[in-house]
DNA sequence: CCTATCTCAGACAGACTGAAATAT
DNA sequence: CATATTTCAGTCTGTCTGAGATAG
């Protein structure tokens, strides 16, 4: 490898580095305010990632017994944070989802998705493009993993 | 605002959400594996973004009494996650900081370097140059508001 | 004596389980 | 009867506090 290529892959870590550290600094205000646990967070972060859930599937993937994920998902009702909903055409299920309060918090805790926007609107238009590329080309290699 | 500038906005904020969905995918994992409690996480928090502190300045941080600042900091140590050390020149007071493991920890679950520095191997020049155009963008508007 | 931290005892909340009850 | 979930009783672990002990 070329010293010229290392010296550029160091300074997109660095500048990468320095963007996380910034999000970080107003980040941690929604960290210290949220007395959610961390078991209720893995029921959150599930139902992010992989949308409405029954019980069921949720206490597997959580590595519980069907008793803890109900009560799990129990405590996220009750903070608002999710939802129970009908199955359609099996009504013993209940699937469980997310609340738009409980995406916002998901999204301000791990996403920062709207930090990103507000970020983005304030570049210009070159630098914008720049940046399209780059995002483009990492989803790309991320596709060829997978 | 022209409508050529708004699709490119939404589209730089899709790509990183699809990187973001990307990486949640592996990093979900992290979560899973991880018998850390939250207060245990905000204090690893802590002390990765204002580095090494004493107990005092922890606990100041946490909203809690020192004793309790003391006790989430010894489990930190316990789970080999923090260590403490001597305050050269007033040695009442005891430095914590994070070990490697921590800082780790870290990264994996809140920052994911490691995944980008992977990534940005993988990335021919052209992109590269593009990314770095970005994110240094990115951290002159997030040094302008500061 | 003052300050920083640790130790101790106890209150409390949430996670977790297995068994029994309920609903479809 | 089988399946999905809830309810119940009980245990365990971690947080948190305040009072007192210890070190500088």
């Amino acid at each position: 490898m070329s010293q010229e290529r290392e010296e550029l892959e160091c300074e997109v870590v660095a500048q990468y580095r320095a963007m996380m550290h910034r999000f970080k600094a107003t980040a941690i205000g929604g960290w210290m305010e949220t007395d959610i646990t961390l078991p209720q967070l893995r029921t959150l972060l599930i139902l992010a990632e992989e949308g409405p859930l029954v019980i069921g599937q949720i206490a597997q993937r959580l590595g519980v017994g069907l008793s803890t994920g109900g009560h799990l998902v129990d405590r996220l009702v009750q903070a608002g944070l999710a939802e129970r909903a009908e199955d359609t055409g099996d009504r013993r299920r209940t699937l469980a989802r997310l609340t738009p309060a409980g995406e916002e918090l998901h999204a301000r805790l791990l996403n920062r998705v709207q930090h990103m926007q507000i970020l983005i609107q304030k570049l210009d238009e070159d630098d914008l493009a720049a940046l399209l590329q780059g995002l483009r080309a990492m989803n790309r290699v991320l596709d060829e993993e997978s």
